[in-house]
DNA sequence: ATGTTTTGACCAAGC
DNA sequence: AGCTTGGTCAAAACA
């Protein structure tokens, strides 16, 4: 391996504590259980950027005219760890799990799903994540404290579910601004490892915390006119601010088989950190996918030259942007860099360390970085809705992939199982990767491989093979999904497949952590066990060290039966 | 002068 | 063992 992998070992290691944190409400709910004033800082940070917002805006656009597409998302603000990691997927204490149900965030329906490229996310596993505590919270702060400080904070306004705001005002500057605080949070992202990073294996001191996030930004369904919001042109200024906030080193550019989008691959540039990403791009310069791995291990730099505005090629094109890109990339003319939207941070996931102190820049002036860019969120809501959209304003369908790959190749898909991914390929006749994964069981013979449908990228086919010759491990942390989940073995056919047809609702920006609202669909009536819900709109899948567990909708297949469950 | 990108070559893993 | 493929290196080119 090269000299690379013996940094990343090393400095994974000083990864600080993960952290989930979801700002669903003014306050986080960490915030509500800790009196963290981090969100005080944010929240500062943000009222007082706001305040200069049309300034800076003018000053970079030179027209005063708010960029809404040029700059990435808002990455969302990651906390410190003041106190157990736990409490960051706790829910308020003032908030029951049934008023979490019944909220409406949690019980609108939302069509708008979007699957994982490798498992099916089932949103309320997602909100299991970032709102259940545990034991094996703690077992990360016990055991991984060193990698990934991985906060979720999208800030909303204050809203009466501990949902993120997906719901997004589009017209007026006083909407955008108010927004500027609100995440939409409508790509669903899917957590499904947090297992040991092999990245840190070789310490065998402790395991690292890490995550598989996969943020899907289909959008598809979310059309909305490309006229509809300023276009500015964006300069090349402009545009480099348009990144992650880290640098980025290009080291090497592959065609992959199967693709012929080119595979460009990135180093961040601080020194020792082992982060990764991998962007593909396709021909027109859109990118169709970014896989991070790896955590930062650094805050992010404060410099004004960020990342890699350079890593990543700029089309300005103020007449006819040909390239937009999916996303937040699309955006403004011209383009983009993807990555910066891509970063976890900007999905509101971050693997990386930077920004759990609370005292750095980043954490405290995060919000000005990207207020004073444009409003947030806005962009973030275009970016997620619009799948890329060309000069005529006409749409292309553009499903670029996000993820946050970071260490561990064990995976906790959401069908209760452990899986290792041990391969990925692109296999003929379908231009999408194939995730192969194992058993992790012992001498388990089963494995499954999901991939997405090559005519249909909104349909997730997952394939499983064999059969399990063990219960559904329980749960970290909780162990009711293992319990409450008949064994793939029930019903398990050697080789059976699971096609997911995706919901192709224009409501994606309505999408919820919403179990209820996600439509059943052929997979859960043929898949083995594996229920992946997706979605369009947020969906976070997350390995069950949570307590708070929705069935599988396979085994669920009513909603009453569901909530029953979540509720006994 | 410095840092980044490009790109062909090399290496390792999987089959 | 050989082939394929993905990931990385590193020198040259570029900004």
């Amino acid at each position: 391996m090269p000299s690379s992998t013996g940094s990343l070992e090393t400095s994974v290691n000083s990864h600080p504590p993960f952290s989930f944190k979801p700002h669903f409400m003014t306050t986080s709910f960490s915030d509500l259980l800790a009196g963290n004033d981090d969100t005080q800082n944010q929240n500062r940070g943000r009222n007082s950027m706001s305040q200069g917002l049309s300034d800076r805006i003018a000053d970079r656009t030179g027209s005063g005219a708010p960029k809404f597409k040029s700059i990435p998302p808002p990455s969302l603000p990651i906390s410190p760890l003041p106190f157990s990691p736990s409490s960051y997927f706790a829910i308020s204490p003032g908030l029951s799990l049934a008023e979490l149900l019944d909220s409406p965030a949690l019980l609108s329906t939302s069509n708008s799903i979007l699957p994982s490229p490798t498992t099916g996310n089932l949103p309320a596993q997602g909100f299991n994540w970032s709102s259940s505590s545990g034991t094996y919270q703690q077992g990360i702060k016990q055991e991984t404290r060193n990698y990934s400080d991985f906060s979720f904070q999208p800030l909303t306004r204050p809203a009466t579910a501990s949902v993120p705001n997906f719901q997004y005002p589009t017209s007026t500057e006083e909407t955008l601004k108010e927004q500027q605080q609100v995440w939409n949070f409508q790509e669903p992202i899917k957590l499904t490892d947090f297992s040991a990073g092999k990245t840190t294996v070789k310490s065998e001191i402790a395991p690292v915390q890490s995550f598989n996030a996969t943020i899907q930004a289909n959008t598809q369904n979310n059309v909305r006119d490309y006229n509809e919001y300023p276009q500015p042109n964006q300069s090349l200024r402009d545009q480099r601010r348009s990144d992650d906030g880290y640098n980025w080193r290009k080291y090497g550019q592959k065609q992959v088989k199967g693709s012929e989008n080119p595979r460009s691959y990135y180093k961040c540039t601080f020194p020792d950190c082992p982060t990764k990403k991998k962007v593909e791009r396709s021909l027109d310069g859109q990118i169709t996918e970014i896989v991070y791995k790896g955590s930062h291990n650094h805050p992010k730099p404060q410099s004004t030259r960020r990342s890699s505005a350079s890593s990543q090629p700029i089309q300005a094109s103020s007449a006819a942007p040909t390239s937009e890109i999916p996303g937040q990339w699309l955006g403004t003319r011209g383009t983009a860099q993807l990555e910066s939207v891509a970063t976890p941070e900007n999905s509101s996931i971050s693997t990386g360390g930077d920004d759990f102190d609370p005292s750095s820049q980043r954490s405290k002036s995060r919000g000005d970085e990207f207020d004073e860019d444009e409003p947030e969120a806005k962009r973030w809501k275009e970016e997620n809705e619009n799948e890329g959209i060309s000069a005529s304003g006409s749409r292309t369908v553009r499903e670029p992939r996000i993820v946050v790959q970071t260490t561990s190749d064990i995976d906790i898909l959401d069908d209760g199982y452990r899986w290792r991914k041990y391969g990925q390929k692109v296999v003929k006749g379908n231009p999408n990767p194939r995730s192969y994964y194992k058993c992790t069981s012992v001498e388990c013979p089963v494995r499954k491989h999901v991939e997405r449908a090559s005519n249909d990228l909104r349909a997730v086919i997952t394939t499983y093979e064999g059969k399990h010759n063990h219960d559904v491990p329980a749960a970290r942390g909780s162990g009711s999904h293992a319990i409450s989940r008949p064994s793939l073995d029930n019903n398990n056919n050697n080789v059976a497949m699971a096609i997911r047809p995706l919901a192709t609702t224009n409501h994606s920006n309505h999408t919820r952590i919403n179990p209820l609202g996600t439509p059943f669909t052929l997979e859960m009536l043929q898949s083995p066990g594996s229920f992946e819900f997706s979605g369009y709109g947020n969906s976070m899948n997350h390995p069950q060290p949570t307590e708070i567990v929705f069935p599988r909708a396979k085994e669920e297949p009513t909603d009453d039966m569901f909530l029953d469950s979540l509720l006994y």
